[in-house]
Formats: C-alpha cells, sequence, structure tokens
DNA sequence: GCTACTTAACCGTCCAGCCGGTACAGTAAC
DNA sequence: GTTACTGTACCGGCTGGACGGTTAAGTAGC
C-alpha cells in the first residue's frame, strides 16, 4: 500500500530532522511523490499524523499480543526490548512531531493508559509488575535520547529476575 | 528579572497550546511585553527555548543536589517525586517543544547521561539503582502523559523498598 | 469512460526576525 | 541646573519567506 511508504517517509523525517521538518512538501519529496499526490491519501497534515501514531499503537499492541507471555507484564516487557533491539523505536520519534497539537496526543495517552493498568490486579505481585512496567517505560525514554548509555541485555535480566 | 518572566510564559504556552502555540507574540503578549521586548531579551526564538531547556536542567541538578542523601539514584528518586509533587514537572512540556530541532535537545541528551550513569558503579548494588532510575524515568513519563494511572507514593515507597 | 491516482501552479495565512523609534536613567562637563 | 551625550529597556509596524491546503488538468489501467 501506498499509505504505509508514505507514513515510513514522515517517520523518517521526523527521526532526523524533528518536528520542524515535517512538512507536507517534504514528506512528499522523500517519498518520491508530489504533494498532491500525498493529499490524495491524506485529508491533510493532521490526519497525516494521526495516522501515523495510530499504525505505531496499533504496532506496539500487536507486538504485546504476539508474545504471548504468562502476564501482561512479561509480554509488555518483552515487547519493549524487542521493539527496541530492533530498531521499531525509532519510529516513536513521532510523539515529538504529533506534540504540536495535544489533541493528537489523546491516543497515545489513551493506549499509555492501557500499558500500565491492563491486569495489573490479577498478577502475582501488582506492585513489582507495576514498577517493571514503569522501569521499561524508562528503557523506552532513555533507549529514544540516548541509547547508548544502557546495557539493554543486563537491564531485561535484571528485570525478569524482579518478576 | 524580566528574562526569568519571559520564560515563565513560554512555559505556560507550551504546556496547555504545545509546540504550535509557542510563538514570539505570543510568549510577549502573555508576559505582557512587546515582542521587541521580548527580543532584547532573547536574539531569537531559538534562543528562547535554548534558555528554557538549561533553566530546566539547571533547576532538576539543583533539586538532586539539596537532597544531600547517601546515593546519588536516592537523591535522584527523591527529586523526581518531589518535582512530580509540587507540579513542578509541568513545566518540562517545554521538551516537546524543543522537539522541533533535534539540536536543541543535545543539552537535554547529555544531563539524561549524567542522570542514569553519575555513580552508579559506586553504590552497593549498581544494578537494581539502574533499574530505580529507569523506574523514575517511567514515572516522571507516566506523569507527564497521563498523571491518574500512577499512586506515587505507593510507587515511592516500593522503589525505596528495592534500594 | 470511469476510477484511481498523480501533477504543477497557485493562494492566503502566519510567523520570525528586522529596524526605526521612544522613554528614561545616569553622568559629566560647564 | 541645564545641556549634551550614552546605554539600557522596550515598542510595534513591516516584510519576506515558508507552509498548508485547493484546484484544474492530466494519465494509466480496466
Amino acid at each position: 500500500m501506498r499509505r504505509d511508504e508514505l507514513l515510513d517517509a514522515a517517520e523518517c523525517l521526523l527521526e532526523d530532522q524533528g518536528s520542524q521538518g515535517l512538512t507536507l512538501a517534504a514528506v512528499a519529496e522523500r517519498a518520491g511523490v508530489s504533494k498532491g499526490g500525498l493529499l490524495y491519501h491524506f485529508s491533510g497534515k493532521e490526519a497525516l499524523i494521526k495516522a501515523m501514531i495510530e499504525r505505531l499503537i496499533g504496532e506496539f499492541d500487536a507486538m504485546i499480543e504476539a508474545q504471548h507471555e504468562s502476564t501482561y507484564t512479561r509480554a509488555y516487557l518483552k515487547a519493549t526490548f524487542e521493539a527496541i533491539e530492533t530498531g521499531r523505536l525509532r519510529r516513536w520519534a513521532v510523539v515529538t512531531g504529533a506534540a504540536g497539537d495535544p489533541a493528537l496526543l489523546a491516543p497515545l495517552r489513551e493506549a499509555m493508559a492501557r500499558w500500565h493498568r491492563h491486569g495489573l490486579d490479577d498478577e502475582p505481585h501488582p506492585q513489582t509488575s507495576q514498577i517493571v512496567r514503569l522501569a521499561c517505560e524508562g528503557v523506552w525514554e532513555v533507549a529514544t535520547h540516548c541509547p547508548a548509555i544502557v546495557d539493554y541485555g543486563a537491564v531485561r535480566q535484571g528485570l525478569l529476575a524482579l518478576l
């Protein structure tokens, strides 16, 4: 689908130029398409960003699901490190790009609430599980901004040991 | 100093309108100053954002220092929750605003590296300390986007218990 | 000839930065 | 004590350029 290629181009752009660089013309050019062509698929810039966010959330939820681990926390943990190690994390630069309009972050807030609460009380050690999930969030954040300062393998082992 | 009032105005604006709302005219108006007056203090928009970031980093470093705890991790932990509970965290919406130009995030990356590495190997349990710091980062992130989904008191107790 | 898709040219808006101007507080020479 | 000069703080109109979005005119496949 051409739509996905356009979203890919937009993600690349965001990653190495920041939200400043995310203009319709730039996205179109990187995707090898004209501006009109881009607007054929997305009604406007807002729709483009919204689509990026929804794709990312869907993708990560699918990764969690695909782990079929014994607990949601374990699945979330594995998905997090898998995303980081397979470079999929780069895509999340979108978040920074969407920050221009707080309303666009609403779906993300909703997803975050799900990731941090889903099935928490049904797990063996809710408190520990919550901390592990928060630590994952932290790893994610650090990996986004300065990937080099953490030994991911060691941290993952440490977190698994806690559970 | 008038300079600080201008930075305050910019922070407020970023918080409730996103980076989109951060225009020189808007900042000036909120601070009760003309655009020319604003530009007298900051050579341009970039300088304004840079100043905001530097002020925030300095502020947080000062908070860590002020804890004079036995370990950096404990101080970092206490500073994090203090920042959240005193509402100081709201200021960090700047980060989203600065994302327009990745270069502006460089000082933040540097600070983050410091917060996650400083004195880590000299602490009793480096591995656990690192996880606690990462969890703090996660708490921070969650508090920024959806403050309501975490019981901060409980999480802080849990983290202190780990150390 | 209809649908899916693409193109280039164009418009209106918005904004950052510039610049000429104002007010005022020193201060120093006479 | 008044005049002339200087530096600091602040003002607001202007402009050039960039960007989002529109439109009218294609093109290719079926």
